[in-house]
DNA sequence: ATGTCCGTAACCTACGGA
């Protein structure tokens, strides 16, 4: 089974670019960000003429996530409990239940977006059982936080900057204690698996990113492969975040 | 490292957000 995670950066302007990806990289489920859709303008009709389902969360503007299927899909949830920004949803796409999350960003450090940035990814957390491990499932999307000094291309560049601060890392960190992977891709250059480089200055070129794009898994899922997918953050009208691509060794109708 | 792109509201341009 083969699943992916891609902030689009309003599904309306990439559609062309997503329908394109979809025939040729041929995901099974996709967890989108960023669709800038309301529901009454979401592109039902095209997608489903590929094979894929769709649940989609958005109210026009910012924010919207999708979960697209093509292996079925069944609701499990259309926001994160408290916080009912279309940031999260949640649906079970054959054997697997795919979370498509579009973490607040934060915009700067006292910033109450940053508060509630962290509010947010604690009520994620919540989500998660405290006993036990999860099973068949995938929490994916922007997380907007660089997990690691590695997952930008100079720390010394993020000084007094959100998004490699020590509690955003430590919110992430906590979905990994309770037992979610954070899936190591391949980069798609150099030795860093960078997901997301600015439109401004020519970053993508002078490879100035950040991997903040995530995949974190359940731990009986099976890793086969899982790459950062640069040629889709390339040519004309671009998103400014590449998609996350992994292969798992599950057999897509099982469950 | 702020040189771009998105949607919107209101008009062919400015703005907020990232």
């Amino acid at each position: 089974m083969r699943i992916a995670t891609w902030n689009v950066n309003s599904i309306g302007a990439r559609l062309p670019r997503l329908l394109d990806w979809l025939t040729t990289r041929e995901p099974d489920a996709v967890a989108v960000q960023e669709t800038k859709a309301a529901d009454r303008t979401f592109p039902y009709a095209e997608l489903a003429d590929l094979g894929y389902e769709a649940l989609h969360v958005g109210d026009g503007r910012w924010n919207g996530v999708a979960v697209l299927s093509r292996v079925g899909l069944i609701p499990v949830a259309t926001e994160l409990p408290g916080h009912p920004e279309p940031r999260y949803v949640s649906a079970r796409c054959g054997a697997l239940t795919v979370t498509s999350v579009y973490v607040p960003n934060g915009r700067s450090l006292g910033d109450p977006h940053y508060d509630y940035k962290l509010d947010w990814l604690a009520s994620l957390r919540e989500t998660l059982p405290t006993t036990s491990t999860p099973t068949r499932q995938v929490i994916m999307g922007d997380f907007n936080v660089a997990p690691t000094d590695d997952d930008v291309w100079d720390i010394a560049a993020f000084a007094d900057s959100t998004h490699v601060t020590e509690p955003e890392r430590a919110a992430v960190r906590a979905l990994t204690d309770a037992g979610l992977v954070d899936v190591p891709a391949r980069p798609g250059k150099g030795d860093r698996a960078f997901t997301y480089w600015d439109y401004r200055a020519g970053a993508l070129h002078k490879n100035l990113g950040m991997r903040i794009d995530l995949v974190l898994a359940s731990p009986d899922l099976q890793v086969v492969d899982a790459f950062v997918d640069r040629e889709a953050r390339k040519g004309k009208l671009p998103s400014d975040h590449a998609p996350v691509i992994v292969d798992l060794g599950v057999d897509e109708s099982a469950g």
